[in-house]
DNA sequence: AATGAATGAGTCTTCATTCAT
DNA sequence: TATGAATGAAGACTCATTCAT
């Protein structure tokens, strides 16, 4: 009664083979999408890399910049769960340790994201579908960078930070995770090497650049 | 008895109507980047935009990316010249105020630059060839945050400013600058409202995050 | 200084090797559209058919389409210009023999083009795209019925015929050719046999229905 | 214990599920035949329209264009048979009245099919097949241009006509009918005004071009 | 050296037909 | 027998590059 399902999914003990066909084409575009940059993405890659036609991708998807900005918001919310998943909590260990987890995390999560994102700036309708999707529920407004300012918000409320512009110092370290992502990036060494600089960062950022004379 | 040289150029006097192509050729480029997206500019734009015939770009540049990343590098070299043009002079007015020059430059170098930098990233060989191109001389290393830096090392000689992580310090600044330019770009508003946010993102910097209790 | 001509036209005296390439391509495209139907011709088969490369069409026409109604209209023209060359004169032979002459060449302007124009009409885009460059000069309202009309008219005035409705008249007999020459085309048989009924279609024409019981 | 029959055809009570399932598809075939064009019907647009499932259409037909053609032949009938329903006898009326009726019946019916008939003639082995079943009996001869034939006969023996051709003057009606037909096809009008002509084209058809001096 | 038409591989998408369930 | 997802050939159109003139 049912028809048959695709080779590429045929044996997984899945209850619904259908949804699983999909799964596997998000997957592979996922795959892809790390790789190789997005405007070299052909529906045959696709198919070839999924093992199944190319007809499968117009049976699940409307098109194939539907697919491909399915797969970039998926990679996105992996990226952000995965933030969300280590943070510190307010009050706990020092402002200074925290600050460095929250930067290691930023940082990691910007050297996934950072050449997908780029790569869509090339392709304005993808780009447009993208930024819609992505502010649609139950994704909505919970991008990361307000976690920074929820945190430094909560520490200011526990006076264990002094009443910093919140907005300015999100910006700050966002930014100097980003751009040393980006550096990273550029010049292709290990991901832990660059990162070795973020404690020098947290370090400055929190002290400001006239460390009044302590002493003397 | 030289040969014709192309209508474009002609009536001009120059000594190498030859370079002068050459020149008209990256001109025209540089004009269209910035006008559209990279990976949208044919061959055809270009020489109908040049007023040249396609195969003019074959005698000058190896391929079409050969001219584009020749484009780039001179879009790139006219920003820092830019940038450069009005540096404050370390010792000179307050390290803040200097530090704001510093800021809206950055700020302005990035918003300019950042969706061709972006567009970049979809194609690999073109961003490799424009990185080697980058590194090479006389540009070499002579990137801007270079210039942050080692205004922050002369203001650190002349005691205006204590003793910080120079990189970590000039990270922040630049990675602040280049978040805000690109949050603008992706909401689209006009750069000088982005731009109002600056003068707080270098007085946190300034000030540090714990400004320690200015009584007692 | 110019580029290279198609191999297609090279050798041909032409004093314009473009006008001549876009030339074969609208006749190529007359034959295949007398050889098959119009919605089987593919890009693929007209550069074959012209020996030249695909892309050739784009350079002369902005769609298939656009090559395929230039050749529709051609092939209209054509047929009507013949059309025109042999009608008889009014006050000249007899009316009868004069319609007889008509109603072959409107059979044969018929047989040629109603495959043609049948095919459009499952393409309603092309389908009004010929109409409209039908209807546009130099080509104009000069279609052929018109000429029948004209005359009936003129031999009325020359009172070599009574005076009966034109329009009628001239509905009657275009469409007893047409469809006689749709007869003849699904039928399969040679125009020939099937145009021998036209003098009868002539005569009944003339004599009407109640052909009065003349003396006697 | 039968095998399930088809949603679509479960609680109909006929006595044979299978036929009843293929009298579906047909007259879901034919509903669409009616709507769009030929061409642009898809086995999905079928099988959705007629809530079965693709694979149905198989299973009754050798392929989509046996299906097609049997709707196809189906509408015809279905016009004809309705053409039969109201044809005026021989002797009843006047021999005009009569003719009008014709007239009317038959541009009705070019009307209705010219446009699926036209449709056909994109796609030959479709016509071809449809063609063939066309004259296969129980159908055979049956068309309707002999219905006119036969009127004309029978008024001639009847003493109300006088002996013309009769050929000849069947295919003046059917041709001005079919003429006046394609005319408001393709002028968009509504069909009462088009038909509006019918009359002067049976009194012409009837009086002749000729029409003897009346005096004398 | 300049020209720009010719070239054709490669793109996304559609859809009749098949076949495992 | 019914189902409908899988299949992949085929379609129109683009565009970097070549090369005869």
């Amino acid at each position: 009664m049912s028809p048959r399902s695709a080779k590429a999914v045929r044996g997984r003990h899945h209850e619904d083979p259908s949804a699983a066909l999909r799964e596997l084409l998000i997957t592979t575009a996922e795959r892809l999408l790390v790789e190789g940059q997005v405007a070299d993405i052909t529906t045959r890659d696709i198919a070839r890399a999924a093992g199944v036609s190319i007809g499968v991708i117009y049976n699940y998807f409307a098109s194939k910049n539907d697919l491909l900005v399915t797969a970039l918001v998926r990679r996105v919310q992996r990226g952000v769960a995965q933030f969300d998943d280590n943070l510190p909590e307010p009050g706990t260990a020092t402002v200074e340790e925290n600050l460095n987890r929250f930067a290691r995390a930023m940082f990691d999560l910007h050297a996934s994201a950072l050449p997908t994102i780029a790569g869509l700036m090339t392709d304005p309708p993808l780009l447009h579908q993208f930024i819609a999707e992505l502010h649609r529920p139950p994704f909505g407004a919970q991008l990361y960078p307000q976690r920074v300012t929820e945190y430094l918000d909560a520490e200011q409320r526990l006076g264990r930070l002094s009443s910093v512009n919140l907005e300015a110092a999100t910006t700050l370290l966002v930014g100097a995770t980003a751009m040393l992502a980006l550096t990273g990036l550029l010049r292709g060494g290990s991901p832990d090497d660059v990162a070795a600089q973020l404690p020098d960062i947290v370090d400055t950022l929190i002290g400001g650049l006239y460390q009044p004379a302590s002493s003397e």
